[in-house]
DNA sequence: GGCTCGAGTGCTCAGATGAGCAGAGTGGTG
DNA sequence: CACCACTCTGCTCATCTGAGCACTCGAGCC
C-alpha cells in the first residue's frame, strides 16, 4: 500500500467510524467506489489503524483469554480489560468482580471449595453475591490466624465466600509458618487440623492468589516473616508465595526448610488437582503470575490485561 | 437498562468487536436473538462503552471539527487527533502536516498568501510538498527580523512557502517591535514597507499562529522582549500574542502603547480577512487559542484534540 | 511485438445489519 | 377487575457489507 492508498483509508476510517456514513457515501466524498472504500477499511484494520476499546469495569479481553489458553495451556483464562483504570485498588476490584462472576457461573458448582486467604481473597469474597451458590463448603487450604493486624480477615473471607454461596466454612486454626518444625508436626498431627487438611485434599475446586516477595507482603504485615527475612528469599530467587509457599521463577519451593514448617495442602497437591483458580493481579505480581503458570500450578487465571501480557512476552 | 443487560451489552461488545463474531452467533452463545443482540450493542455505543480510535499522524477528529464550526462560529476546523502521540514535538508536527494538507487542498489556490513567521509556520513551510500549488505569492504580514539567534527563520519561512507553491516571496525588512514609537513610524513610512504592507493587505489568505505569553515566546528568544516585559504583558491580561500583537482573554489588545511600537497588519485588518487560518497547538496555548477563536481573529483553525476540547468546554 | 503474471478494479450475490411495525407483556389506575 | 399506557420483543423488509470472481492494465520477459 503505497502513502496515497493510507491517507485514504484514514480519511475513509474517519467518515465511517467517526461520521457513521456508509461505505458508499465515503465512496462519494471520496471519489472512490464503495469496493474499494471497504478494501481501505479492511487495510485499515488490518494495518492496526483502527483500535476498538471496550471501556467498562467488566469488560475482558477474549483474545488474550484465548492466547493465554493456546500458548500456556490453561484450561481457561478471564482476563479483565485495563482500558480506563485509574488507580491500582480499581484494577483490584476488577480483577476480583472477575472472578467472583467466574465463581458464580461455574458448572458443575463444587462440592468443597478449598480457598486461601489475603487482600485479593477477602475482595473476591467481597464481590461474591448473596445465593451465588447453593450449598457450597469451603474450607481453608493454608494457615492463616493472623498474629497481629486485622485480626480474622482469613476467617472472614471464608466464612463470607461460604455463607453467601449457601454453604458452611472450616476453617484451618494454624498459624501460617511455624518458627520450629516439631511444632509444626505436632500441630498437623493433632486430629482437628488433620481432618481440615484431609478435607481440604479432597476438595473438588481451589481458589487461591499469589503474593508478590517483597515488603508489602502480607507475611509480613502478619508477623510470620520479618523483613529480612523475605530480603533473603528474593536473594534466593524467590518471585513470591502461593498458600504461604515461596517459590522461583521456575516454580520450585526457594527454601525447603521454610517450606517445611509452613502449614497447608504443598503446591504438589495443588497441581495435582482438577481446578486451580489463581487470581492474580498488579503490576508487582507479574513475575509470580509467570512461575504460577510457567509451573502449572493453575488450570485457570484470572488476571488483567498487562499481567497477561507480560506473560505471553515471555 | 438495569445492570443485567449492561452486562450483556459487554459480553455482546466483547464477541462482536474482539472475536468478529456475527449477531447471529453471538445471540446462540448468549440464549438472545439476534435482534436484542443488535439493540444491546447499539446502546453499549450509544452508552459510550465502545470507543473506536483511529491510531495514525495524519488522523482527524471529524466530530470536533464540526463542533468548532457550529459551537464557535469557525468557517472550517482541523483538529488533528492526540490518540498515540508521545511527545510534544510530534504534537507540533501533525497539527503542521495538518496545515500544509489544508494549504495544500485550499480552492481556489489564493493568489498572495499574507504569512506571519514562528516556530509553527516554519514547519509548516517544512512541510509542505514541492508543488503544493502553482503560482502562490508569499508575504510576510509582521516584522521579524531576527537580533540574535536564528537569523534567517522568519525569511526561511515565507520563501520556502514560495518556492515549494511555484511562486515568490514578498519580506518585511522591519523589526517585529521598535523601541521608540517614532522609528516605528518612520519605518513604515518607508516606500518599500509601506508597499509590502499595502501588499499584505491585499492578501487573498492568512496563514498566521499565536504565541502563548510565557518566557519561551520567540518574542523574547529573538529579543524585542525581556522577561520582565512578558512578565508585566501577563499581569496585565495577556494570555499570548498573534502577528506579534499581545491580546487578553477577549481578544483585545493588551499595551496599545507596545502596539503602537509594533509592525505589520493590525488585528483588525485581521479580523477583516475573508481567509484567515490559525495554526495553533498545545497545552500551552489553550489560553490564547480560546482568545483566537472568540474574538473572531481566524476564520479556520487548524489545532489539536485537547486544545479542541478546551475551546468546546468554556 | 507478443507473452505471461500479478496486482488492482468493478461487479454479482449472499449474508449481515438496522429501521420500522405489530403484538405481547407489565404495571399503574379508576 | 378491567382498562390504558408503556415498554419490550420478534418480525419483515430494505439497505449495507464482505467474499468471491472475471476483467483490465502495466511490468517484466522472451
Amino acid at each position: 500500500m503505497d502513502e496515497i492508498d493510507e491517507l485514504l483509508s484514514i480519511r475513509a476510517a474517519e467518515l465511517y467510524y467517526e461520521e457513521n456514513k456508509t461505505q458508499d457515501e465515503i465512496g462519494q466524498a471520496l471519489r472512490l467506489t464503495r469496493w474499494k472504500v471497504g478494501r481501505l477499511l479492511a487495510q485499515a484494520k488490518q494495518r492496526g489503524f483502527i483500535r476498538i476499546e471496550i471501556l467498562h469495569p467488566r469488560a475482558r479481553r477474549l483474545p488474550i483469554e484465548r492466547r493465554l489458553r493456546e500458548e500456556r495451556g490453561l484450561a481457561d483464562a478471564i482476563v479483565v480489560s485495563t482500558a480506563g483504570v485509574t488507580s491500582p485498588e480499581e484494577l483490584q476490584a476488577r480483577t476480583a468482580q472477575a472472578a467472583a462472576d467466574y465463581l458464580t457461573a461455574l458448572r458443575p458448582v463444587p462440592h468443597t471449595l478449598g480457598v486461601s486467604w489475603g487482600r485479593t481473597l477477602f475482595e473476591i469474597s467481597q464481590h461474591l453475591r448473596n445465593g451465588w451458590a447453593t450449598g457450597v463448603n469451603v474450607v481453608q487450604i493454608n494457615g492463616g490466624v493472623s498474629l497481629n493486624r486485622r485480626p480474622g480477615t482469613a476467617a472472614a473471607t471464608a466464612v463470607g465466600i461460604a455463607q453467601k454461596g449457601g454453604g458452611s466454612a472450616t476453617l484451618l486454626p494454624s498459624p501460617a509458618i511455624l518458627e520450629r518444625l516439631e511444632t509444626k508436626e505436632a500441630i498437623e498431627s493433632d486430629r482437628v487440623v488433620a481432618g481440615v487438611i484431609d478435607l481440604a485434599r479432597s476438595a473438588d475446586a481451589y481458589l487461591f492468589s499469589a503474593g508478590a516477595a517483597d515488603h508489602s507482603s502480607v507475611h509480613v504485615e502478619s508477623g510470620y516473616l520479618s523483613v529480612p527475612d523475605v530480603d533473603l528469599l528474593v536473594q534466593k530467587g524467590a518471585v513470591g508465595d502461593v498458600v504461604g509457599r515461596y517459590i522461583d521463577s521456575d516454580g520450585n519451593i526457594v527454601d525447603p526448610a521454610l517450606d517445611a514448617r509452613t502449614v497447608g495442602l504443598t503446591l504438589d497437591e495443588l497441581r495435582r488437582a482438577e481446578l486451580a483458580i489463581a487470581v492474580i493481579s498488579g503490576p508487582g505480581k507479574h513475575a509470580v503470575a509467570d512461575a504460577v503458570v510457567r509451573s502449572r500450578l493453575c488450570s485457570v487465571l484470572v488476571t488483567d490485561e498487562a499481567t497477561a501480557l507480560h506473560l505471553l512476552d515471555g
